[in-house]
DNA sequence: TGATAACTGCAAAGAATTTGCAATAATACT
DNA sequence: AGTATTATTGCAAATTCTTTGCAGTTATCA
């Protein structure tokens, strides 16, 4: 991944940083989307040193590259990010006890865009879906 | 639909006032769901005298008496309020170009419901599908 | 090694939403 | 109708997440 990284930010007149590599891996390391506020509680358990506006900036830059998704998940009230770069398109979903966030490898709404874009004349680019409801341990 | 609102109201030992009743009105006049910002500003052109937070307040009352439904969608940063009351389930798409809401009379996701119970074990509670793309006079 | 320009940290600003509290108004009771 | 009760409102201020400005730092390359 990180020659990727490497080739992605060359080719945007960018560079490698500390930050840049420390925020990847940490993502990399974890099943669930996180936001920037739990990134940056990890990366200071993990004593490296990173200013919460770098984390913002950092994350925004791995996102224009295509290496992160910006998730916006129902009643959080913030983003969460998870690597994107070589995995599949897919959704999730939330328990609404312990905001455990699980992912869905599936994605049932390709023959429905092309009814969506004849019924109402739009061209459509996205769709996010997503599901919420309470997970075994909190039933 | 103000009949139903005062039996709420009384079923829960709040009143009727000239706040509630006016933002109801201004939401059953709109065929896309506003946020309270927008709300605020169609009421200040109707000379009807409300501050924000008490917009907030409201559409909060009336979220909890099952008269309006609070929306999420996705790279807007603010809620949307449309009247739920008397309506059915439905999903929405979003113009990427100029911001236009369109209803979407549909629901496909009774089967895969059961589907990611099974799955995953959740109970599921409920879900979120949006569409984004670019209306006619977008494109 | 030094120049250049990107990157970072810190402080502050923004934007949406919520909270505290005293003043106001709706409802119930005489 | 007049009054007591208590929900509701307006205004100011606080919260939370995210973005911006700027001066100092660091990666990259000649
Ligand atoms: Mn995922
Ligand atoms: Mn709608
Ligand atoms: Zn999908
Ligand atoms: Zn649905």
């Amino acid at each position: 991944m990180i020659g990727k990284l490497i080739e992605g930010l060359r080719a945007t007149g960018r560079r490698l940083t500390r930050t840049r590599r420390a925020v990847l891996r940490v993502l990399e390391g974890n099943q669930y989307p996180l936001s920037a506020s739990e990134l940056y509680e990890r990366l200071q358990k993990e004593k490296v040193s990173i200013d919460l506006v770098t984390v913002y900036r950092t994350l925004t830059v791995l996102k224009e590259l295509g290496f992160v998704s910006q998730l916006e998940l129902h009643h959080e009230g913030q983003f969460r990010y998870e690597i994107r770069q070589g995995r599949k398109h897919h959704h999730h979903i939330r328990c609404q006890g312990c905001g455990r966030i699980v992912d869905l490898l599936l994605c049932p709404l390709k023959k429905l865009t092309s009814l969506i874009e004849k019924e109402t004349q739009f061209v459509v680019n996205e769709h996010t879906l997503e599901f919420g409801g309470l997970c075994p341990k909190c039933q």
